[in-house]
DNA sequence: GATGAATGAGTGTTCATTCAT
DNA sequence: TATGAATGAACACTCATTCAT
């Protein structure tokens, strides 16, 4: 269904999910490499394994490519989200299990995220807006993560900002590892994070802050 | 001295600097609209007022132009900062207005800060380093600021952390502004992560929040 | 074989073969006009009959067609050279037959070799090396023309002085033209220069010169 | 008298030759170098230790500049050629001597004369024909040489062509150097072309030849 | 006379895309 | 369906030349 807004001349489409599958793969490799504007389509080609012609039999144009790349990566982080968020146990311990799995999953996609933050610009509008939806669903998800395992309620608003803060600590982890990652473990990151979180949500006493 | 870096075959420093800002302006115009990469060298050299010739008398390369761009951005938000964050006066209030005016700068240069973070890769590996120090600055500045205003002291990792997500929360305020802007306005957003970051650092009690 | 040393992104050796034909045609034609650096890689892909794209679909560099150029020149040479040295006659009679074939193809290419002279330089280190091999093998083989045709033996130097003469001879009949050709027939020359040849090597009594 | 040709917007006469000079100095040093072609006005002027304007106020085209050298070279191995051939004593010694010193001219000036070699085509025609009228007056002068020591005559054919080939034996030693200076040294190959004159004019017995 | 900033036509090269086989 | 040779618009960058100061 996803991908069904790129077109392709080829009819079968047990085939399109292959090569598409191929060419995503590929095409990755080398835009975490060197971006989407340095990679050529022939170098995505060759790194699928297929030549310069089949790839245009799968795809229109080498944005067509980029959207398949940036649609794939929200399907896998959602994909691996939704294993944990799924688990409708409204408790703080599976919120912290929850964040806690959402910034270990953020860790393992660092360069995937970065290439969102970086490409997605080069989408046409229409594509572009497609992709945000993917965020905004992302966003929900840890909105829902959030309310559900609240003891108390909390304006909508803040649940919102909350859900966002912790989106994109998320990605900062992988976007400014240039200078989180000299200073913090994983595991560290991850613990004040999710304090400050909790903190925020009325749940720990600030008091505890930096006593672990 | 911040642009040195950058070589100009014009003797006339005076006149290299008007030049540079010229072309920095017309740049950042064109850049915003349609990225570095699909801004040509000729719609810079014609958007700042002058030939094609002349832009690489003052540079040599495209890649100098993103380096000034970037450079001259980050030049900005810092002079307003230090503006801001200078006065020493160690207090809550004080803290309040900084990130008040940090988070009211960072709605100001929206797509500056847009650049930043699509742009920024295409750098080279040595320009690049020169930049993300500008950042490393920009999040002490902010560390200070937190560090001063505290009434008790907290960890080291806590107050860049703090700092940290107080930035990138101003970055985001832009960056998501499709998801953000529609549901708060830029008040409504300050104050919110203003109290969140309160109760992070111990300041205000959590109950507190969500009552305003 | 010779060609290998420059890269191709098409695959079909046949095709490269067939291309790199038409072009160093092409080329050679609008070198022989205007030199090297005065012509466009743009005029080499028309005069060769096809586009700008597919020429850098056989070549990688501007230089890569001086080289083919060079390379080609200096085939033809040693193809018709070889024709008739080869004959393994050691007679002085072969030998005036062998230098006067070698001074008619001269004269038949003498904007081949005009080339030689004056774009050689044009070429990259390492490139022009592998050109200048093909000159000392060209000097070979008029060694060997000599050596084998003596009737007494002569030191080596003098072999190999008598063989560059010989050589660059034959070479100034084309770029000295202005001056040669307006005072000799070819014939006055080839006859001329061999019997120079001759006394040099002992074989002709000097007297004789001058009575023709 | 020589440069007149060369338009200059300077009235000085004695300026024009001041700076001129400078000029032609730099820029054979570059054209040593990096040839004509590879070789910027703005590097000659630099080099030349003024400004591009002011090169500017001295010639009217590039090709101006390299006219003023290649009428330098000329002029300078003319200057010394003539110190050596003005003696009118005809004898064979004399001879030997003004070829010797020709051939050592020649090495000492190498590169000049490849530079003569590989630009003059760069010329207009009209600024080419100057030049090898140049050309010419050398011949003349060997033409001379030979003439004034011969014991007995010599078709005028014999005298041109030996001319000649004295001539390009001396520019062979510097543009094919890359050969012949590996197997000989400067006075062997002196020596050797001298005796193949020298019996090429009935001079010297031909089995004398290889003896020394 | 000297300067050097300004100009823009021109250059080598790349690369997304097409289409005949 | 798969291939890869062909295309040419587009690009970054250069440099001889001019001219106001």
């Amino acid at each position: 269904m996803k991908e069904n807004k790129v077109l392709s001349s080829v009819k079968d489409e047990e085939l399109i999910k292959i090569r598409r599958d191929q060419m995503i793969k590929g095409a990755l490799t080398l835009f975490k490499e060197k971006g989407f504007h340095r990679t050529t389509t022939r170098e995505i080609a060759k790194e699928s394994g297929f030549s310069i012609g089949t790839l245009y039999e799968y795809i229109r144009t080498k944005e067509d490519v980029l959207y398949l790349v940036c649609d794939s990566i929200h399907g896998e982080v959602k994909k691996r989200l939704e294993a944990v968020v799924d688990v409708k146990k409204p408790t703080i311990e599976n919120f912290c299990n929850v964040i806690t799995s959402f910034f270990r999953l953020m860790d393992d996609m660092q360069e995937e995220i970065l290439i969102l933050y970086q490409e997605v610009k080069s989408l046409s509008k229409e594509t572009r807006s497609a992709v945000l939806q993917k965020e905004r669903e992302m966003a929900s998800m840890l909105e829902d993560a959030i309310r559900t395992c609240l003891p108390h309620e909390l304006p909508k608003q803040d649940i919102t900002l909350l859900a966002n803060n912790l989106l994109i600590q998320g990605h900062m982890w992988g976007f400014r590892r240039w200078m989180l990652q000299k200073e913090f473990t994983l595991e560290d990151y991850i613990e004040k994070q999710l304090k400050f979180a909790l903190v925020a949500m009325g749940i720990e006493s600030s008091t505890k802050i930096g006593e672990g």
